[in-house]
DNA sequence: TATACTTATGAACAGTTGTTCATATGTATA
DNA sequence: TATACATATGAACAACTGTTCATAAGTATA
């Protein structure tokens, strides 16, 4: 935590910024980004909502949350590349679910942070 | 939690769905994505991760995260708007910080779900 | 005030993204 | 096998996004 700032010597340009061995390598920042990405569209977020509640096929998903079948049938297929939903034949449909309760923690930690 | 499926009768097309009374405001959800889709970029991840290590000026985080400073300038638009970052005139300077722990919570909490 | 330095901003452009439409694939049943 | 139902997918298009370039705005100092 660094929440007050000192004046002394911020400005000189042979400030040294040893910092970044603190910074993460470039491609798990990359896949981060990417992660968030995936939670940073409206149609992807009612669909993680809607499966929160129950497991769903996909037209039910569509009707719950005013989508067509092919836009979430779209969505679905990032979802399951980012590991955010799982989904199980049955019979003609396609049971989608939530992938683990690291989905239900992200969501809240994001409403916490609008809503305060 | 529903991580095991019911074959009862889910494909019937008269199901009620009535779990949509679970679904927060569409107005919420534009809202929560909007700061997701903040977090989805690697510019200002890269941004996020240098103030979590100590304040620092636009021209400083530019150089940390090899940028150009317009560049870096305008995204910390984007994040002062999310709130996710405050900010300090310091004579010529201007020190920007992070907002809150929230923003170390998000972070972290992306980390684990990509690491795991 | 003139100059140098730091940050912010607008316009333009290229790259990305999400939807729609048409259709293919997969499954069950008559 | 033929038909109907459910889902997935490719192409095209419009909308959005992030960077660059040029320059404006803000601040300190000679």
């Amino acid at each position: 935590m660094a929440s007050e700032y000192e004046i002394t010597d911020i400005s000189s340009d042979s400030e040294d910024l040893t910092g970044i061995d603190q910074m993460p390598d470039e491609e798990l920042l990359y896949e981060l980004a990417d992660l968030f990405k995936v939670f940073g569209d409206t149609t992807r977020i009612k669909i993680l909502y809607a499966l929160m509640d129950k497991d769903l096929r996909v037209q039910d998903i569509a009707d719950l949350i005013g989508a067509t079948q092919s836009a979430v049938s779209h969505q679905l297929r990032t979802l399951k590349q980012a590991r955010l939903v799982k989904f199980q034949r049955e019979g003609k449909n396609v049971i989608y679910s939530l992938s683990d309760d690291h989905v239900h923690t992200m969501l809240a930690q994001g409403m916490t942070h609008i809503c305060e």
